[in-house]
RNA sequence: GGUGCGUUGGAGGAACUGGCUAACUCGUUGCCCUUUCAAGGCAAAGAUUACGGGUUCAAACCCCGUACGCACUACCA
């Protein structure tokens, strides 16, 4: 059998999709799996919508997942160019044989007779399938078109086509993950697949692309499914050897509409923004309609690599669940050693001053807040009262509720008085308000969860947050009681 | 409207070619731990496998119908 070879085909009319990352992360595994090639194709045909910044936004995705492909239009390859718009001079010859072969026709339908067809169809309730009337136009009727100044697209006879290859109007195909798949070909009307202006269409390029760059196995999503009756066509009138395909599931969003950004981020570079990894996002995007075998969700790319089998993917659509995401997510940090995520963390501190922290005291504090991270992103809001020396920021809420209390204002007293003579250390501190606590429960009843309240009201202005002792070393002595002493009143 | 594909607890999904009380993960709830919030540990609840028929000793798995969802139905990709 000859070497796979599959490939990734986006068009750059937008971000990286999470849905086209997934599909990607499947190719790139079945490529893995079976010692084959991954190839990625840049779709640009339709100048309008194509942009370079999206072209290089898909590159950099791509890349930040790690699936890295074997040929492409950055690493070149045999079949090149990689890029559609750079092959538009391969596209005529075949164009020419398929209609010197009489697979394809010439069509003078101006957009508005088109137009007036399909609506007619439609006031008549019958489905909509282009009549042919260019059909069998004799050279003297193109020619007098042609006078009138009309430029003819080209579409491809697709009775004709069946008729060559097989016995009935049904065309049917094995898809590698949805099994046997059918369809009755006289409901398919003879496509464009070179538009008046020379453009070849997708569903043509795509065959000449595939076929030229010897693609084995076509993996996508299964809105494509109604397409594939259109190219198996044009690869068998080439007489091309038709690829194997499979159609993947669609990602949905939690209310079964398609996802889109009013769900919230959708393409992979919104995800980072946002403080995801890309490895907690590539091994969530696997697990929709895929399931390890041995029940183990958390896994690497090469482990899953191992344990794929495409037949095995579900062909149903899947939610995308952010919950789950998060949760992975949150795995996924806890992995991570503190020395490569305290690097990994700047991004998201810019609005405060790190300079205020020597490296140790930053250190300690990424130690002692990155616990509950679920985003990268959550330390912006998790670390303020780490900065801004003596004044930190008190939640209003928190002044009136916590600092202001007789429980809290007595604590807070003691505190300032008693800890001037302390030495300021982790293990000291611990000592010291362990008994600090067991002082104020035994004479005065109160809980230990009240008495540190009131130090970590006034030292951080907040209630909850990182453990109570190393926020105060990191803050340091003189700091933690100028903040104590502010919030007595 | 037509055509295609799909439907297992709130979500992802397992159950090999029909055979035990329908896994596991997220989420939810409760408990524990605790200087807070989380995290972590433990436990529980939650499914007559969309619905209705049929085949069979036996069906989530096979057949038929219905409903619902999604996709396609472009000189977009």
């Amino acid at each position: 059998m000859s070497e796979v070879r599959v490939r990734i085909a986006p068009s750059p009319s937008g971000n990286l999709h999470v849905g086209t990352a997934r599909t990607a992360l499947f190719n790139y595994l079945f490529a893995k799996k079976n010692n084959g090639k991954f190839v990625l194709r840049i779709e640009d045909t339709d100048a309008e919508r194509t942009s370079q910044e999206y072209v290089d936004n898909i590159f950099d995705s791509l890349k930040a997942l790690g699936l890295n492909w074997d040929e492409g239009p950055d690493v070149g390859g045999n079949y090149g160019p990689y890029t559609q718009s750079e092959r538009f001079d391969i596209y005529p010859k075949y164009i020419q044989e398929l209609l010197d072969k009489g697979f394809a026709y010439e069509c003078f339908c101006t957009p508005e007779e088109l137009e007036a067809e399909k609506e007619e169809a439609t006031r008549n309730k019958k489905p909509y399938v282009y009549t042919r009337k260019c059909e069998n136009l004799t050279e003297e009727e193109k020619a007098k078109l042609r006078a009138e100044g009309r430029k003819p697209a080209i579409r491809f006879n697709i009775a004709k086509a069946q008729k060559a290859f097989h016995e009935s109007s049904i065309l049917e195909f094995d898809d590698l993950v949805k099994g046997k798949l059918h369809m009755d070909t006289d409901l398919i009307g003879d496509f464009v697949i070179m538009k008046s202006n020379g453009a070849p269409t997708y569903n043509y390029a795509v065959v000449i692309d595939d076929a030229l760059m010897h693609i084995t196995h076509v993996i996508r999503g299964e809105d494509h499914i109604s397409n594939t009756y259109k190219q198996i066509l044009i690869f068998e009138a080439l007489g091309f050897e038709v690829p194997r395909f499979g159609h993947l599931g669609m990602i949905l969003a939690p209310d079964r509409s398609k996802l889109s950004k009013r769900h919230g981020a959708t393409a992979v570079s919104d995800f980072v923004e946002q403080g995801y990894l890309t490895d907690a996002l590539l091994n969530f995007v696997a697990l929709l309609g895929w399931a390890p075998s041995d029940g183990e969700e958390i896994k690497t790319v090469d482990e899953i690599a191992a344990d794929f089998r495409i037949g095995e993917i579900s062909s149903s659509n899947s939610i995308f669940e952010y919950d789950k995401l998060k949760w992975m997510n949150s795995q996924y940090i806890k992995k991570i050693p503190t020395e490569e995520l305290k690097e990994m963390l700047k991004k998201y501190l810019t609005k405060y001053d790190l300079t205020e922290l020597t490296d140790a005291q930053y250190t300690r504090m990424i130690e002692i807040t990155r616990e509950p991270l679920t985003l990268l992103s959550d330390i912006t809001d998790a670390v303020p009262y780490f900065f801004g020396g003596k004044n930190v920021e008190i939640d209003p809420e928190v002044q009136t509720n916590t600092i202001e209390t007789e429980l809290s204002q007595d604590v807070l007293k003691t505190f300032v008085e008693q800890a001037e003579t302390w030495e300021w250390t982790e293990e000291n501190l611990h000592e010291k308000l362990e008994a600090f606590r067991g002082y104020f429960k035994e004479q005065k009843g109160y809980k230990p969860k009240f008495t540190m309240w009131a130090i970590r009201a006034a030292v951080t202005g907040r209630t909850c947050g990182a453990d109570m002792v190393a926020t105060l070393v990191i803050l340091g002595k003189e700091n933690s009681l100028a903040r104590a002493k502010k919030a007595l009143k």
